[in-house]
DNA sequence: CGATATTCATCACATTTTCTGATGAATAGC
DNA sequence: GCTATTCATCAGAAAATGTGATGAATATCG
């Protein structure tokens, strides 16, 4: 036999109330059943806890000494469940998610600070980051959520599309092709490219479709982040496929935005979860807030 | 249903050995027991506590915020039921004591010196007071244990035995008596009397004792303690008829004690206890020990 | 690469604990 | 004395907790 929390609240009650029959009703059982519990606590601890007979009832030293030891339990108990009901009830807890950098300036921002309005008590955290990494740091549990281009499925993780937009084509204004409204992908041989690093997911649509255009082009230029190669194609240093959303961030009118054709390459963009590890209740909300910010989103402007 | 310190402890268990297995024989209960426990307490909590899979084993975000006031509460709760046990044990306690002064200037401190000296973690107290207080203060549960005559028994008070001795006439070394090896009753008669205060169970029985031998005697003095009453014999102020041990807080040389009898009056001393209440643990281990202590020095000196 | 060993989840069933409602004993107040 | 209140105890019902077997997933080893 040992100790339950039964007893406790049992011998806690009985002393706040001073009566066996009282404090039965106070935590909802019959005084035969408290009556019991006490008499097994006080076994198990080989002391009296209370004096009592059918007219008395009162502390014994031994209850006295124990009184406050066993109310602080229950309280610091009861504070560790309120805390956590907190988490459940998402007035608390701590969501970071993984973005690139434009999805980062872009919408997330947005979003989060929707989400914070809506559940005040809960800390989000974003982290911009070359988009090769996100699936990374959402593996190693660093983040709770990755959002960016969804590209091969990772065995490890759950993917949810969040939206699609397509690759388009940007470039200085005073460039050659700046005049024309849309631009094939056979047409980019002619010209200097700046693509992300190997290894990023756009850059390796980028490479599949100058393949499936039966084209072999190096780049001249290439980088960690999007915004870096929208400053260099500003500078008129190459053009650069990227996809619409980073139109956003372009400095305005120091860049051309063309559409990409033969094909139209789409891209989707997903959110990444583990697939082992249950999201907290924080981070589901905010997947479920993201799907539904962004379906509205659609609806009035047209994307995302 | 509701949280149980079987689930806490199993939390804890789980999350300190990382492994079910480990954590079930910590705990004693077989790993399907354990996992049941943990599952329920999940349940109750509304959250997942440990990501877990075959091949691993983590804390969640709640896991990891309620492991603390776990591992606390049950800390607590564990130190408190050390202090009991120590109390249980007698390593700890307090025993308060009310006896008469002349009880509690001879044998008593001898006795409280050897339990102290086996039981070092208890606190004694002991209130020297007029005798007829004694049953006051036990009745009212102001001291564990009262030690003095008994007289009358009170039906709220249990007695147990502890001696016998005899009353004896305590006189000044040159008085008219002192020669005498022998005294009666009745030849007190002739001589101012020193007695205790009314009420005083001392008195008492030497009010029965003249009664019974036909005397009527008014004393001539009436004070509340026997050492007043030996100081006021030594200055020749008149005899005093005083139980035995009396002797031993006369000054040595200024008093003489002579035999009492026709009749031989017994005085019987007694430890009172509450009947209503069971003793703490230190207190009863205290009553025992006097027990034995006296014993042993009846056998050594004759007498207590 | 397949075999083995380890680990957690789940099930049916056994055991233990806990609760209830009835009853009894003690006692304060009328 | 009588009544009402209170705590203790009992038997049987209900709930919980535990066990041992089994299954599924997956590291590790040869």
């Amino acid at each position: 036999m040992n100790i339950t929390l039964r007893q406790i609240r049992a011998f806690v009650a009985a002393a706040v109330h001073g009566r066996f029959v009282l404090a039965a009703q106070s935590v909802h059982i019959t005084q035969s059943a408290l009556s019991m519990l006490i008499r097994d606590l006080e076994k198990e601890m080989a002391v009296r806890l209370f004096d009592r007979h059918t007219r008395m009832l009162q502390l014994t030293e031994a209850g006295r000494e124990f009184l406050p030891v066993a109310q602080k339990t229950l309280d610091d108990l009861e504070a560790a469940l309120a805390i956590n009901r907190d988490r459940v009830d998402l007035k608390r807890g701590r969501v970071a998610i993984a973005s690139s950098t434009v999805l980062g300036a872009t919408m997330l921002p947005w979003a989060i600070s929707r989400f914070r309005a809506r559940y005040p008590g809960i800390r989000m955290v974003l982290r911009d980051v070359p988009e090769q990494e996100i699936a990374h740091l959402v593996r190693a549990g660093a983040v709770d959520l990755g959002v960016g281009t969804a590209l091969d499925p990772d065995p490890e993780l759950l993917e949810t599309p969040l939206f699609e937009d397509r690759l388009m084509l940007l470039c200085a204004p005073n460039h050659a092709l700046a005049t024309r409204r849309t631009v094939a992908w056979r047409d980019l041989a002619a010209h200097p490219l700046v693509t992300l690093q190997a290894g990023s997911p756009l850059r390796q649509i980028v490479d599949r479709s100058l393949a499936a255009a039966g084209i072999r082009v190096a780049p001249a230029f290439e980088v960690a982040f999007s915004s870096t190669a929208i400053s260099m194609v500003a500078a008129g240093l190459g053009v650069a496929p990227l996809p619409l959303n980073a139109r956003e961030v372009s400095p305005k009118g120091r860049v051309k935005s063309l559409a990409l054709e033969r094909p139209i390459v789409p891209r989707r963009v997903a959110v990444f979860t583990r697939r082992e590890t249950r999201l907290t209740p924080a981070a589901a909300a905010f997947r479920q807030f993201l799907d539904d910010f962004l379906a509205k989103s659609a609806t009035r402007t047209g994307l995302g």
